[in-house]
DNA sequence: TTAGGGTTAG
């Protein structure tokens, strides 16, 4: 009863009330199948303090340690509902370690974004000669997707073959997402073309990968050839197909595919109108997106009123409108810093002083820091490589600035407009950034800190160029060389600062 | 009758 109660696909807590209901009686008693189960049923449903419950009583019964399916579903249980620390420990604990359980800590890591700690584990599954299966390789496909590590994703596919593990379909779309996602886009294909039956998330997975490389035409193509072969689209495939529309400013195709999807019996989910608004938004049809806000059965979300600030942004039109949005937005998110930023670019595009200083002002009477910078990053031969605005560290930062404005400049003579602001903006800012850095040095070396290279000193300066104040600088780099705190690994070092910058009262 | 895996708007 327990089992045949829990649905993936309608999660509720009817198997764990069944549970209940069984475990208030004498007779019979709960075995390590019914805890199994129980479990199982309380990941499904996200049931933590439920999930809790059935530990305590795994425990008291003697159940937990002599069984390892209650173990790794317990592992499992905790890893999905995001407690990865609880998860750990099960794990630690587990007297006797068989793949399955291996490869569930392995997915719990990646599942809560830990990527580097679900490396390290199959490190030591490696050393310890546990062989890895498909479902292993899946996680670790997905982390490579997570990250966008390509290189690392492309040793894992080589991997799989070479140790001749079967490629079924969940491990080909896993494939074709991470590909896809590092943007091989030609090699996802070569995946998915290889793969003997595709069903409906192998198709999804390519027709997401197809729209967010632009290549709108290819996406519904792939669509029509799904319908063909009687596959089932679900909505994540619409997703693939309106946001292909989206990208291709193909409004009346999008509208076409919203209502078969309607006949579909797909019920729209918030991404779904997300989707059909910034369909019109990046067509320039800004009223049409609103009038499709306005007739949503739900209250749109802090995105969607995103999407169509931005595309108020793009068509540098309907200003009034634009200041309603900001109103709903605000109103929703009143605390998210990245929302003033948003609207502060927007105004400051209309070269709108007044409004930009408005909104600062605003920002200040709420308390509002901006913390965490934007970043982008790239891994090449294995290495990530982080980017921020004004970032000069790299050492070959002005190539890299030069190469991207050169890209803009062949964008802008194939007849599209790019906005370069930035990265002019940031040469600009080259001059500043060197005087910051000989200033830093030089208090590097005041303080006798040359153990720490200039590279590692820049960013303690960046990040604390929010308050603007030297004196704080000395402090956090005196601070980092008590703790014998020497910068070796650059990316160890650039997360170490981002978690300090992120709390200073805690440094 | 028990444990692990794939797609998700801006």
């Amino acid at each position: 009863m327990i089992k045949g109660s829990s649905d993936a696909q309608n999660p509720s807590k009817v198997p764990f009330y069944l549970y209940k209901f069984l475990f208030a009686r004498t007779h019979p008693k709960p075995n390590s199948y019914t805890i199994a189960f129980v479990l199982k049923a309380c990941s499904i449903a996200s049931a933590f303090e439920e999930g809790r419950q059935v530990h305590s009583h795994a425990l008291i019964s003697g159940l937990l340690f002599s069984s390892p399916f209650v173990q790794t579903a317990l592992l499992n249980f905790y890893g999905k509902c995001g407690e990865i620390g609880f998860a750990q420990q099960v794990f630690n604990e587990m007297s006797e370690r068989n793949l399955v359980s291996w490869s569930t800590m392995v997915s719990g890591y990646v599942r809560n974004g830990l990527v580097n700690e679900a490396f390290c584990l199959f490190g030591e599954m490696q050393k310890l000669d546990i062989v890895p299966d498909e479902v292993t390789m899946v996680s670790l496909v997905s982390a490579c997707a997570m990250s966008g590590a390509l290189d690392i994703g492309g040793w894992v596919h080589a991997y799989v073959s070479k140790l001749g593990i079967r490629a079924d379909i969940e491990l080909g779309t896993a494939l074709v997402n991470m590909y896809a996602k590092c943007g091989s886009i030609e090699k996802a294909k070569e995946v998915f073309d290889a793969m003997p039956v595709k069903d409906t998330k192998a198709w999804s997975s390519m027709i997401v990968g197809l729209a967010i490389h632009g290549l709108a035409g290819e996406a519904l193509k792939a669509f029509s050839k799904m319908q063909e072969t009687k596959v089932r689209p679900n909505h994540v495939t619409f997703l693939g197909v309106l946001s292909a529309c989206a990208h291709g400013g193909l409004v009346s195709e999008g509208q076409k595919h919203w209502s078969a999807m309607l006949e579909c019996g797909i019920e729209p989910s918030m991404e779904l109108y997300g989707c059909m608004v910034n369909l019109f938004c990046r067509a320039n049809l800004i009223e049409e997106a609103h009038k499709f806000t306005e007739n949503m059965p739900i209250i749109p979300n802090p995105i969607i009123w995103r999407t169509l600030l931005m595309g108020c942004k793009r068509s540098k039109t309907l200003m009034g409108k634009a200041e309603t949005f900001v109103e709903r937005l605000l109103e929703l998110e009143p605390l998210n810093d990245g929302n003033y930023i948003l609207v502060c670019n927007l105004y400051a595009s209309q070269s709108r002083w007044e409004k930009v200083k408005e909104v600062r002002k605003k920002m200040k009477e709420r308390n509002i820091d901006v913390i965490m910078p934007g970043k982008s990053s790239i891994e090449i031969d294995g290495f990530v490589y982080e980017f921020v605005m004004g970032d000069w560290s790299h050492p070959e930062a002005r190539a890299i600035r030069e190469a991207v404005r050169e890209m803009c400049e062949k964008v802008a003579a194939a007849g599209h407009k790019p906005d370069i602001s930035s990265v002019l903006h940031d040469m600009v800012e080259e001059e500043k950034e060197k005087a910051l850095l000989e200033h830093s040095e030089r208090l590097a070396i005041a303080l006798g800190l040359i153990k720490i290279k200039a590279p590692a000193v820049i960013r303690v300066v960046k990040n604390l160029r929010v308050c603007e104040d030297c004196h704080e600088v000395t402090k956090l780099v005196s601070r980092l060389y008590e703790r014998e705190i020497i910068v070796r690994d650059r990316v160890r070092f650039h997360r170490f600062v981002n978690g300090a910058c992120s709390c200073l009262d805690y440094w």
